[in-house]
DNA sequence: TCGGCGGGTAAACAAACGTTTTAAACTTAC
DNA sequence: GTAAGTTTAAAACGTTTGTTTACCCGCCGA
């Protein structure tokens, strides 16, 4: 088994159980014995497992935020930036980026929920360190979408937004019973985007489409 | 030391740590030194840590559900129930109920987002089991107060709602920081809830005011 | 006065955790 | 072919965890 091989399964392990557990609830040796490697190949890869936390979002952010950031600038440059463009760019690009849609950008949503319900803000700020820079340049292209919200509003309406993606997204399993049972739909991420575009849009744009 | 005051300090120092640190990062030791007890006497009086996570949510949600209750009818049998009545009745409530308003709000909020970001749902559970009551209700009342959402747009928007809400004002520090640096404004429960009722009242509607 | 009983405590328990150490197996280069 | 370096394997390390045990104290009814 080459290097590469043991490093990429103890990934796609850690992120699986990382989603459904939660970071303190997964052991060293539940990823390990699903990966199917040692127990210190994470310790001797990684370094610790906060290491590998991070590096699980690495994997998962580093091209998507380089493909985001790409996009970003193509549609600047394309002249009428409407927040409605923005909105769907962004979205598809969550859902579609990586390959086996559904059941990766799940994961991807768990693991963005856990990343920022987490009390202790190691994480947090890593990733506001790391990732920060493309976080503004979304930020100042919605506010030249939508240039009569004053800064402070779009500032609230932004966390109010993402609070409404990443809490519903992340939650998707148990909305999954209950839509089931009371609408016979069947819940996919893409299907609650359908959903969740105009409610952020409203709100971003405040009460008036 | 009576057993009432044994048992109200566990509850105080669980709630206080439990929003700060998390379930799973908060020891029974870290919790019976804070509050200046016995090890043992959490597992005496509450049996296991996950009844002691439950009886603090039963403390703080028992009494807010019945007053919930109370003024929910009051509302219904007043006769004209519009949607921002609700919306602003349910947040008085829940930032106004427990004395010492924005600390305990504040807690309160850091544990429903605790709760509702936990992978194992064993907690939601329990919470829907014992509140899930009170919920349908305030969802009846909801539905009257904007009939012209269709019943499956407003599941989806409540969940969306409750996800901004909850998520904001779970992780009010870390915006308290942004703002006092961007703005110059300190962030308090109550002060948010001013840019979120109307960001909610909108999105419920459906981005028409 | 005695006996039991509920409340409280110190000490110990077994289990699980992240991490480290040891050595064996493999790859690579000369 | 052998030595150096890299990766895997197994075992043990020292902590920390939630929980349990055994004992002590003060009270109340008999």
């Amino acid at each position: 088994m080459s290097q590469s091989d043991t490093v990429k399964r103890i990934l796609d392990a850690a992120e699986v159980l990382f989603a459904q557990k939660g970071f303190a609830e997964t052991s060293l040796r539940a990823i390990t014995s699903k990966a199917g490697v040692n127990l210190a190949a994470v310790n001797y890869h990684f370094g610790s497992k906060e290491a590998l936390v991070q590096a699980v979002f690495e994997r998962y952010l580093t091209p998507f935020c380089q493909a985001l950031s790409v996009k970003l600038k193509e549609l600047e440059s394309s002249g009428d930036v409407t927040l409605e463009k923005l909105l769907t760019m962004v979205s598809r690009l969550a859902l579609g980026s990586h390959g086996d849609e559904p059941r990766r950008a799940m994961i991807f949503f768990r693991l963005s929920g856990q990343a920022y319900s987490q009390p202790q803000n190691h994480l947090r700020t890593w990733l506001r360190a790391h990732y920060g820079e493309v976080f503004r340049q979304v930020l100042a292209v919605l506010r030249a979408s939508v240039p009569d919200v004053p800064p402070m509003e779009l500032f609230w309406r932004v966390h109010f937004s993402l609070g409404a993606v990443i809490f519903t997204l992340s939650g998707m399993e148990s909305l999954q019973t209950i839509s089931k049972k009371d609408f016979n739909e069947t819940v996919t991420a893409s299907r609650i985007t359908e959903h969740l575009l105009p409610f952020v849009a409203g709100g971003i744009r405040g009460g008036r489409a």
